[in-house]
DNA sequence: TTGTCCCATTCACATCCGTCAATGGGAGAG
DNA sequence: CTCTCCCATTGACGGATGTGAATGGGACAA
């Protein structure tokens, strides 16, 4: 691994996708953006991602996930790792503290998959 | 039941969904929301939609769908009838062919979900 | 009517996914 | 060093989900 201070998530994740709308998806396409909306597939990490649209530093402390959505820690962790990976949020530590913040870029992309093209 | 030569999808989804961007959601839009984009979180769902959207006359066989995706007639049809109970397409009964068709405005009220408020 | 074709449904199976208790690891305070 | 706090990971459990064989049902032809 890298140095601890270091960014928490990787970012497996294509530049831009594949669009639905503009020519049939071959398997490999679709098979990657079905992962994608699958991280939006869940009410925790939906309301994860709004409660980190509507803060007004742009961040939101892992802790203070916890006790709005009713999850357990080890819940709220889980749910972050899979945005994380989706590329549609970014962690960062600094000090005992974790905070998270959106990825609007990542978010237009996947909106663009199912646009017009 | 209706008719059988009805239309085959009811549409039990609400007319327009909240946004992810706007403010935090609370349970009960988040999980609707997340029934929405669960549907897209499939590769062979994405693949029939992209099928309607390229298809010339805008609509598309359901037996011309399983050769193409390499599914059996009976998964095609259950990835159908997800899609069909999200609002995304549409099945219309003709003679002993089924047809079925995208609904752009419903693709278009999930894109609105995750755009700027 | 009988037969054939197309599609939906049922059922069973295997896998995936959300959840939390328990544990581990890193960072600061004393 | 030890202790405490915050967060990630592991392991296990129950429920949800994708898949296809078998079946059912509707529509047309003979």
């Amino acid at each position: 691994m890298a140095k601890a201070t270091a960014a928490i998530n990787a970012r497996p994740v294509d530049p831009c996708c594949p669009s639905v709308l503009s020519a049939p998806l071959d398997a490999a396409d679709a098979a990657e953006l079905a992962k994608a909306f699958a991280s939006l597939s869940d009410p925790v990490r939906l309301r994860v991602l709004s409660m980190l649209a509507a803060a007004d530093a742009g961040e939101v402390c892992v802790c203070d996930f916890v006790d709005p959505l009713g999850k357990s820690q080890p819940t709220i962790s889980h749910h972050l790792k899979i945005l994380s990976q989706a590329g549609l949020v970014h962690g960062e530590r600094r000090g005992k503290w974790v905070w998270y913040s959106l990825n609007r870029d990542r978010l237009a992309e996947l909106r663009g998959a199912i646009e017009a093209g």
